[in-house]
DNA sequence: GAGTGGTCTAGACCACTGA
DNA sequence: CAGTGGTCTAGACCACTCG
């Protein structure tokens, strides 16, 4: 008990119990801004759970279900016997199911897509597999340049089953592809993706301006919906001077 | 009630109540096998909360907890109204916070290694920074040539703090870093990691058997012990057509 | 021994889904 | 409407760490 393991009384008020938005939530999200701003700095012990709840006029298990969410997200650490402490580490953004193009306008840049082309075709056997789909079904095949303020910085192919056969190119120009298939009120649940590294085929040089055969980054991806049908199968290819897969990792 | 949410009941038999593992552990472990068995095949719908805790003599939120180790692992789907379903989707194994060497044990390959080097020095400013001492600090640098089945397949740069200055080359070549590291009983509760791709440089296209020049898939990783202390800062490159990094996507 | 997080119980009310 | 998961409460006992 001697260091104080307190913070400013304000990070919680107006806590909402009549809105939609979890009790776990606005603390953690509450928290989760104060660490980050530096308001409870690196290496802080937090109180004890039942004090916390005590002082906020909730139960132990929510309080501690909102600091299992930083504990997931790399934040906080827990110990037994111990206590709860604020991390040391530089925590980097996740990997998440998030599009390219979300990541890119959430970190401040300005995100341009051109598309390349646009088909719908009768899928092969190979696009057929990988969509889920029986070989001849007719599919959306899409090829897109993704430039950032100017400078191009991936290559998207992607493949989308029958029921998006109406997207126009106009709207790839403008939204990103997850904006707007959640505009459909398409959710992705469940994604797979591999992460690997080839040399550059065909006119990817030309498209990304980068020698004949040098080094690309490449991420396959196929998204699944809670059904587990395909909603997209992508082959994304980035300039891996400009673009790099951050993850920060807990132990369980 | 049409379908028939059910599972053999041998699945859950010999609960252990007493022994140090988490009931919700128990279960959660079970599940998955007999998902990833195909003992509960893929599309198949849960049984509620309730009734499996009723049947297992369990509260709901230790079932609860059980299944949403599941849902966190990609294995299940949880909508409210609806009920719980085992995943369409094929999953594949997380970036863990385990090291190569026991990726590729775990697959059923045999990894052998080649310490190339393995020196003491006094850290220049860079490696300072990445382990976070003074500079001049005597610090274990470290370079291993990782193979599989007798095929060169990465090349492993690691940095370590001072404290580990007694580690020997012949223990290396046997047991791999992370295995080492554990055994003295540091445990690695954070990294952060940044995956990315560029040419060969020096020497490492003849160590890993390719062309000069050739597309690397690269990891930068920093590990950290639950004070926020540097464990290990590697900088690892692996052949791209041997090695990629796999992950399950959840959504939140 | 005092304090911490890890686990577990037995209820409760709500929002959402489908028939 | 009944059934589902999402949230929340108010306790309990335990294992672990430290002084």
């Amino acid at each position: 008990m001697s260091t104080d393991p307190v913070w400013p009384e304000e990070i919680f008020t107006d806590l909402d119990r009549s809105g939609p938005v979890p009790l776990y939530f606005q603390i953690s999200s509450r928290l989760e801004r104060a660490i980050r701003e530096g308001v409870i700095p690196a290496g802080a012990r937090l109180e004890n759970e039942i004090s916390i709840g005590e002082r906020l006029g909730l139960s132990r298990p929510t309080v501690r279900r909102a600091i299992q969410e930083l504990v997931n997200k790399g934040l906080l650490v827990r110990r037994r016997g111990i206590g709860t402490q604020v991390v040391q580490a530089r925590v980097s953004r996740p990997v998440e199911l998030t599009s390219l193009h979300e990541d890119l306008t959430r970190a401040g840049h300005r995100p341009s897509t051109r598309v390349l082309s646009l088909e719908r075709i009768a899928a092969d056997e190979h696009e057929a597999q990988r969509l889920q789909v029986e070989p001849g079904t007719e599919i959306t095949r899409l090829r897109r340049l993704r430039s950032t303020d100017g400078t191009p910085m991936a290559v998207l192919e992607n493949l989308l089953p029958p029921e998006f056969t109406d997207i126009t190119a106009e709207t790839l120009e403008a939204h990103g592809l997850y904006e707007l298939l959640r505009k459909r009120g398409v959710t992705i649940k469940i994604a797979n993706q591999v992460i690997g590294a080839r040399r550059t085929h065909g006119d990817e040089h030309e498209l990304l301006d980068i020698p004949k055969g040098s080094p690309l980054l490449t991420m396959d991806r196929v998204a699944f919906d809670h059904g587990g049908r395909v909603i997209e199968a992508g082959h994304h290819c980035y300039r891996p001077d400009l673009y790099s897969f951050e993850t920060t990792l807990v132990s369980r």
